[in-house]
RNA sequence: GGGCGAUUAGCUCAGUGGUUAGAGCGUCUGUCUUACACACAGAAGGCCACAGGUUCAAGUCCUGUAUCGCCCACCA
């Protein structure tokens, strides 16, 4: 049975996926004999589907994994999901809603059932995906954040912390969301510039007449002011300090204090201060000791210290105020203003500054040896320019909020006691409270950020804190790839952790790779429906053709716009090499004794395609070792068809077809079989069928993705061989051109002499170029025996030969002049640049000796060329 | 307000100091030539954003400018 006649990714993926799963590659044991190589696998969320940035990084991560595999590497590709806090949640909340549901309706319990059945649902169907894109990872060793181990981890790392000093409670502005309920990090806050209005308020003096008017965007918060502060530097106000005004609307009294926060050019130069709701505000609270009026509910409504506002949505409040205010003749004016207002990254609600008691990590300590893990190269971010991107963050970074008034997610291990105020932190749950021993306890409510588990990823997943035999051998890790808006939410986290808990570095290097785009260069987003699903994808196309379509000529850190025309171009590429392989099988089939490659008794043509081979396999190596993927990806790309298929396959039907000897067999067969295993880490699945399907299998391994990757002999590297196979390219070329030009049909055979400087560099390679030139016959003539017929002759002028096509009734011999004239007008133009160049003195003392060899060559083959001109020329009259 | 990136063919992008700057897609001309029309053969198409500088040599390094994009930031 023949393979079929178009690559049909359909039919081939199941049964390559079958191959790899009943094989057992991709499980790597502990075998201190080999290298480890080791990719942690970001854990997509369990929200539900794989987006196309997850194909980007699984088809990355893996085109790593089976390079390693390939040299000999124990490669580990460890693959996971993340619980996903705050996403996770609000999709089911979002299904309980559809039956008329909230998590209220069901209590913790019960609504941590239906998470636990959406987990179920949800990891399968992400494992699935990801099997469909030709992953090679280790399912074996697959995790998920809240399974018993990394949840040891988990708390094992916040008791830690804890008793260090390094995790602590306090009541402090943080950002919370009004509509998902919880506190969020900075990182979670995404800040959009909105036009707005800056609202001047007088603020009545509480003595006397006159007031001080401030200048505020959310009017609403006054309800909240416990002062209003002035710089002490600024001459309009200094003497107000330590007066009073009269709050408008709650008819409060607050001072008026100096602080230099207070910029003198900005608005009035005087602030209001709400230290519940404004960072800003808080800091100055503390310095002065002033107390916090909280006038928001969890949901964004007023509370009761709003007073008659208790119940307001905030923005209605808003308008309330505003309107109370002009009534009062308190509103000074409003302008229109611009700011940036902070957004829940989650749900785009805006979000509110609220001083809350939340648990935090101290980073300061933290962050120090993560630091120095970077700037002294233990940790290397490809590509370079994030290092300072991540060193700035690092060094300018701030406590981080843990606590999140969830439900899903990791507890926070923190028993409080109804009797005493002693908190009992602890891995076990206790019994008793540390302090007094009362059996009154209960624990913190809230859980833990997302990103405190992921943290803790790459050794956690290895069974830290427990001393595995797989963290001893695999960690640290070697590669941590993903994309690079979560640089500061995860890998500048995990290196603090690691490094925290392991007193190793998490990784030796990072690799960023850029968004998926649509082609217009917008995010991909289920809102605007530019979505495209790997899945629909895979089943259109073929794994291959996505990963291809992905990663193909694209460079580290920088976005891809991904188009049905990139896509369409893998899936072409994948059916290339098919047909290229089944012309190859099926001559092999016959030509069944053809199969011994006899390196002594080769032809040009053979030397030349195993010279440009190796040539490809070095570079592939060298980019690959350097992460530049995509280069490495077009370098075999332009191999395959542009050499091996356009030239080689071409050269060796003739060969096949008319029994010459030495049969072109075993050359075909090497470097198909070569090229697949150089592809394969790329385009796993068409490799891997084409592969199986090779005729010779003797002690070979039993899949590609275990067979050695190509490694360069440079036996094969001639430069005298590319440059005879070049001069005999360019006059097939040459002949095709004057075809094409002069529309000569398809069918005509016509005749041609070629003019050689050295006869026996091109006689071996008459058949060939009469073949693929459509030439007969051909004749070689040594450039003395001139004097050929120009009245109906066709010229064409080749960089090492001429050519003469006698066409009768075809020729224009004036456009042949004109042809000829131009051509010697810019060979004349470089001629006159390289003979300057090479006379300079600088160039000559300064430049490299092959780079001056080249010039020196170049202008030897230029003025050679110029003289056949010349000839040619005045052959022409 | 700081920082980063981009600017190369009609479009999307490679190009990591050294020939005449490349690819895919698109366009135009031919061709179903026994591996492949998801293909083959050929062609057209570039002041490498602009201005200076360094260098024997610059798309590539430096400085500045412009446009676009991104990240960070507590001026209400």
């Amino acid at each position: 049975m023949g393979l079929a006649k178009t690559c049909e990714p359909q039919q081939i993926e199941p049964r390559i996926s079958r191959l790899w799963e009943d094989g057992r590659y991709f499980t790597p044991d502990v075998d201190h004999q080999r290298k480890p190589f080791v990719i942690i696998m970001p854990p997509p969320n369990v929200t539900g589907e794989l987006h196309m940035g997850h194909a980007l990084t699984a088809t990355l991560e893996d085109i790593m994994i089976r390079w390693h595999r390939m040299k000999g590497d124990a490669a580990l590709w460890l693959p996971g999901v993340d619980h996903a806090g705050i996403a996770t949640q609000v999709v089911v909340e979002r299904q309980l809603a559809n039956e008329g549901l909230t998590r209220h309706d069901l209590g913790r319990e019960r609504f941590a059932e239906r998470m636990w059945d959406w987990v179920a649902k949800s990891r399968g169907a992400i494992m699935h995906q990801h099997q469909r894109l030709g992953i090679s990872c280790d399912w074996t060793r697959e995790r998920f954040t809240l399974d018993e181990g990394p949840c040891k981890a988990v708390h094992t790392t916040f008791v830690n912390l804890y008793n260090k000093g390094l995790i602590y409670r306090g009541n402090r502005i943080i950002s919370w969301c009004p509509r998902c309920h919880t506190a969020l990090s900075d990182l979670e806050v995404e800040h959009k510039d909105l036009g707005g209005h800056l609202y001047y308020i007088k603020y009545p003096m509480a003595r006397g007449k006159g007031s001080v008017i401030v200048a505020t965007t959310r009017p609403e918060t006054m309800l909240g002011d416990t002062a209003v502060a002035v710089n002490p530097e600024d001459a309009k106000y200094k003497k107000l300090i330590g007066r009073k005004v009269k709050l408008p609307i709650a008819n409060r009294t607050i001072p008026i204090i100096g602080d230099s926060a207070v910029e003198l050019e900005f608005g009035t130069g005087a602030l209001k201060i709400t230290p519940a709701h404004d960072p800003v505000d808080f800091a100055m609270a503390e310095r002065h000791d002033l107390p916090l009026i909280n006038v928001l509910n969890d949901d964004g409504t007023m509370n009761n210290n709003a007073g008659s506002y208790q119940g307001y949505d905030r923005f209605d409040c808003r308008e309330a105020v505003i309107s109370q205010l002009r009534k009062e003749d308190l509103l000074e004016k409003i302008e229109p203003y611009s700011h940036s207002v902070g957004h829940c990254n989650r749900c785009n609600t805006i979000i509110e500054p609220w001083a809350s008691e939340q648990w935090f990590v101290k980073t300061d300590t933290l962050a120090r040896p993560a630091i120095e893990a970077v700037e002294d190269d233990r940790i290397k971010i490809i590509p370079e320019q994030f290092t300072k991107v991540y060193l700035h963050w690092m060094k300018n970074i701030r406590d981080w909020c843990i606590s999140r008034q969830l439900w899903w997610g990791h507890p926070i291990p923190v028993w409080y006691c109804h009797d005493c105020s002693e908190l009992t932190v602890s891995m076990d749950t206790p019994s008793s409270c540390n302090g007094c021993g009362s059996s009154q306890i209960h624990q913190d409510p809230d859980v833990l950020d997302t990103w405190f588990s992921s943290a803790l990823w790459p050794h956690s997943t290895l069974g830290w804190p427990d001393n595995t035999e797989d963290l001893g051998y695999f960690y640290p890790t070697s590669v941590m790839e993903t994309g690079y808006d979560i640089l500061f939410f995860w890998v500048a986290r995990m290196i603090m952790m690691g490094i925290e808990n392991t007193g190793d570095i998490p990784f030796h290097t990072v690799y960023l790779h850029g968004l998926i785009r649509d082609e217009t260069g917008d995010k991909m987003s289920k809102i605007k429906g530019n979505v495209i699903n790997p899945i629909e994808v895979i089943e259109q196309y073929g794994a291959d053709a996505i990963r291809f379509a992905t990663t193909m000529g694209t460079s580290p850190g920088n976005d891809v716009r991904l188009s049905y025309q990139r896509l369409e171009a893998g899936r072409n590429f994948a059916n290339k090499l098919w047909n290229a392989a089944r012309f190859v099988i099926q001559s092999a089939e016959n030509h069944p004794n053809d199969t011994t490659l006899n390196p002594d008794s080769l032809p040009t043509e053979d030397k030349w395609i195993l010279g440009r081979m190796e040539r490809t396999i070095v570079r592939v190596n060298e980019l690959l070792e350097d992460y530049q993927f995509g280069e490495a990806e077009r370098q075999i790309h332009d191999f395959i068809w542009g050499e091996f298929c356009d030239w080689y396959i071409e050269l060796a039907k003739l060969r096949l077809r008319s029994g010459t000897t030495p049969s072109p067999m075993p050359v075909l067969l090497h470097v198909l079989d070569t090229s697949l295993r150089l592809l394969h880490p790329f385009m796993p699945f068409v490799t891997e069928e084409l592969w199986q399907n090779l005729p010779s299998k003797d002690g070979r391994a039993s899949s590609i993705a275990i067979a050695p990757f190509p490694i360069a002999s440079n036996e094969y590297i001639d430069p005298r061989v590319e440059s005879e196979m070049n001069v005999v390219i360019e006059i097939i070329r040459g002949l095709r051109n004057a075809r094409a030009e002069h529309k000569v049909e398809v069918s005509k055979w016509i005749e041609a002499y070629i003019r050689a400087d050295d006869e026996s560099a091109i006689k071996p390679h008459a058949t060939a170029i009469e073949a693929l030139g459509k030439v007969r016959p051909l004749s070689i003539q040594q450039k003395s025996e001139s004097s050929i017929s120009t009245d109906n002759a066709k010229i064409i002028v080749l960089a090492d030969a001429d050519v003469v096509i006698p066409m009768a009734g075809m020729v224009d011999v004036n456009a042949e002049r004109q042809r000829i004239k131009e051509e010697m007008a810019a060979c004349e133009t470089q001629c006159t640049r390289l003979e300057e160049r090479l006379s300079k003195e600088d160039f000559l003392s300064k430049a490299p000796a092959h780079v001056i060899e080249k010039e020196r060559e170049k202008l030897v083959s230029i003025k050679s060329r110029l003289e056949k001109l010349k000839q040619r020329s005045s052959e022409l009259g």
